[in-house]
DNA sequence: CGAGGGTTTGAAGTGCATCAAATAGTGTGG
DNA sequence: CCACACTATTTGATGCACTTCAAACCCTCG
């Protein structure tokens, strides 16, 4: 039942009823394959969507093809709603890169609510700040931390951000994609794995990694950033 | 007369002279000399400032001393109001940096109105939008663009971006501050605005450029950018 | 005129990208 | 279950871009 799912989304958590009876009518379930292109940048902006499964990619390119990963949608997060009050086009692609579920809904039924429902502009604001304070620290990192730092803090991005003792953390998906998303080279990626693995210690396998213990790598992250380790202003939770 | 100031915000312009006429009895107007600390990171936030006069950066340091500039406040915009659906703290630290005039307003009857009056929310709500918009393209910048296309783009969102013929560019700050704030020393940007005037013809003379067509600049610093020249989503008029 | 900050220039080093090739890992059909 | 094909990842070698450190220059302002 598509109405109980967005009811758990705190960006719905104020809406009542009927709104969202209404809406879960106008929204449609599908499944997309790896590689599919749900929208393209500059298209005319109808839907947003929540991803159920799978990973969805947010990018936009350069006339030579050079692409720039904007972010990386987790399983259970919204995209493609921030266009609301910009000009009805969508300001990045996104592309489907680990098969999944997704649910689409129309932007202007959300737009209309929204200007009727004072609570869920609240809520949207909200959301819209969190993301902000995101995007403001990774331009941060951009400017005051070198690449192993930069793998270091999004892996501890990736644990619970109070563990204590040993910690196994999973690649959420493709190397080259985490080293794109971090802004650098595949191979810049790799090596900056393995300066982390002699500076701290951890243990690779695959796409495996362990920690005895995430405060040497907390240190040497973190020692390149504004704010120290139990790192709270960063993505821990849902986003919406 | 204040609340005549507060008006011309498109942020304020769909709100009632009732509230108006309290908030401006509530503002605060003073000037700050060069240097003069506004707020740090991590205070609590009061207030938010609109700044008349001057110009004032707001930044982030690590432990270690080193900063991130995170934004530079141009004369007429609004600083520290987006803190308001966060943990009330300062995100960054804001510092006078050309001898300035600021009026403060207490956030708290920013907040409280948000939740009465929907048109403002949403005012709100477009700020945000649009401000998340640049940032956005900032980091693809900070990925995609070497230093000299970095510093183009920044002087072509100085002109008027339908401007024919020659244009006459002045810095509005210290190359210095010009410099941090694109993520770079000052060194590499006095030699990028070399290269810069080796691959485009521009002329630099202190603090004033000269350009006989934006178009040369243009195409030497859009190629490595997703957006076309006449670069719409970048910062044009006022954000708030 | 002289002091001090901003700016440029030079020389050297570092970090990341690029190109090329080897290796590991995964899925396929036989 | 193996061999092959294909892709992801690692490794090596090299070059360029940016930083760093140092010094000169320039400009402004008392």
């Amino acid at each position: 039942m598509i109405k109980n799912t967005l009811k758990t989304y705190p960006l719905f958590s104020e809406c009542d009823d009927n709104f969202l009876e209404s809406l879960s009518r106008q929204a449609n379930v599908f499944d997309a394959p790896k590689n599919k292109v749900i929208f393209l940048s500059q298209e005319d902006a109808n839907n947003f969507y929540i991803l159920q499964k799978g990973w969805v990619k947010l990018f936009r390119e350069t006339l030579e093809g050079t692409q720039a990963i904007i972010d990386v949608i987790p399983q259970g997060h919204m995209f493609g709603e921030s266009c609301l009050f910009e000009d009805d086009k969508y300001p990045f692609s996104a592309e489907v890169i680990e098969s999944a579920t997704l649910i689409s809904l129309p932007i202007s039924a959300l737009k209309s609510e929204i200007e009727q429902n004072p609570k869920l502009a609240i809520s949207m604001l909200s959301s819209m700040a969190r993301y902000r304070k995101q995007q403001d620290k990774e331009l941060e990192h951009r400017t005051l931390q070198n690449t192993p730092q930069r793998i270091g803090c999004f892996l501890l991005r990736l644990v619970d951000q109070n563990a204590k003792g040993p910690v196994t953390i999973h690649l959420p998906y493709d190397k080259t994609l985490v080293a794109m998303r971090l802004g650098m080279q595949p191979e810049t990626f790799s090596r900056g794995i393995s300066t982390l693995k002699k500076a701290t210690g951890m243990q690779v396998k695959g796409s495996t990694i362990q920690l005895d213990d995430v405060s040497n790598l907390a240190e040497y992250s973190c020692s390149a950033c504004s704010s120290e380790f139990p790192c709270k202003s960063l993505k821990t939770t849902q986003n919406f």
